[in-house]
DNA sequence: ACCAAAAAATGACTGACAGTCAAAAAATAT
DNA sequence: ATATTTTTTGACTGTCAGTCATTTTTTGGT
């Protein structure tokens, strides 16, 4: 009996292809601009079969914050390849981080959202799950590599793993966001700064106060 | 002619009293809840009359971020007034900025939505200009503060008053913004976290990295 | 192959809301 | 008293998220 199976998968094919659909709008629009009926119509899905895959509009947006998590997830894992001392992984990761929000400026802003929002559904969806699940691997995969500097001697040795992991990540993300939101509102341009120079120096002054001396 | 003073004066009171309404509202209902019919019926306007004073809801947003920047100035005024050195002073007003976000969780919230927001009209409302003058007297502020801590020889002389201070606030924001997210969506209590304490070390290694030695 | 029962998909419909505007009311000037 | 300008009104429009009775497709038994 492999029709329950099969139909697992067709549906799993199906939701992905929605998310997709969803990206494409939504990255090409903007947030608030893109329509549920759009969605559909480039899905290749009436409105109805949409909200038979999730539950609502927010429900997708979490669906592509969670890929945008493992996206940046990757990226983390892929920035400490080659890096020996843990202190200098933590300045990559920061950098990694930094260059997500760029390259992937979609992602990070669906993401930004979603984390900005009170969330009025108190969903219990999977994809919601899925996210913090996600987040949850990230958080861990700091905690890691703090571990590895202080066992390598790089980090002070009196840093908690874990709590450190939340502080770099809240740090690294409001700066982050700083930036960003030059963007949008002026603030930055007003008074002329260079916000790339100030995350990387924010990045050194975190990563100096790490440092076993 | 003193009735084009009297009717400046009127309109300015009658701007007020909807903020006000607005926020009645939208404190008590949630942000996206907030209808504007609603927002006119507690402002005893009719709707037409709202948007004869703001331009759109976001407009109302602004207006309200702005009252919020104002009080979280007047916050860091009073934070430092006892305090010496300009070192203390970065750790009182980044518990000032922590107990802002408690105490005044609503303008928090709002400013978040704000911040964390596209802002789709590209805005040039006066509210929405009134909001970059805030912020930027909230730097100004932050930057005096590390300029003292130079002159007092508390703080390291090599640092740049006015980036420090960008750093600062991202860096504070981002940390405390991780507390609030924690509070909509799970995270925090999954893996059980103090957020608190973590708010406070994170101040610690920032103040640690700014410390004259 | 056929058919009934179950599962999946549809899209017209509803309700809610932001924003508009022609008309009415109030204030001011003559 | 009346003409003119300013302010206010609320019914109306268009848009969109989300629903649900109906239709289409798939499945499993004969």
């Amino acid at each position: 009996m492999g029709i329950a199976e099969r139909k697992e998968r067709e549906k799993e094919q199906k939701q992905n292809a929605i998310i997709d659909a969803a990206e494409n709008v939504i990255f090409s629009k903007g947030l608030e601009a893109a329509t549920m009926d759009e969605i559909a119509e480039v899905a290749e899905f009436s409105k109805g079969t949409i909200y038979l895959y999730f539950r609502n509009k927010e429900d997708l947006y979490f669906a592509i914050h969670s890929r945008g998590l493992q996206l940046l997830h990757k990226m983390f894992e892929k920035a400490i390849k080659n890096i020996e001392k843990g202190i200098d992984q933590v300045l990559a990761v920061g950098k990694a981080y930094y260059d997500f929000s760029k390259v992937h400026s979609d992602y990070y802003k669906a993401m930004v959202y979603y984390d900005c929002h009170p969330g009025k559904a108190e969903s219990d969806s999977p994809f919601a799950e899925q996210c913090n699940l996600e987040g949850e691997n990230v958080l861990k995969f700091l905690a890691m590599m703090i571990q590895k500097g202080i066992e390598d001697k790089t980090m002070r040795p009196d840093l908690d793993p874990v709590k450190t992991g939340i502080i770099l990540w809240g740090q690294s993300m409001g700066m982050i966001q700083l930036r960003a939101m030059g963007d949008h509102h002026d603030f930055a341009d007003h008074m002329n700064i260079d916000f790339e120079e100030l995350i990387y120096k924010s990045f050194d002054l975190m990563v100096e106060s790490l440092k076993n001396k």
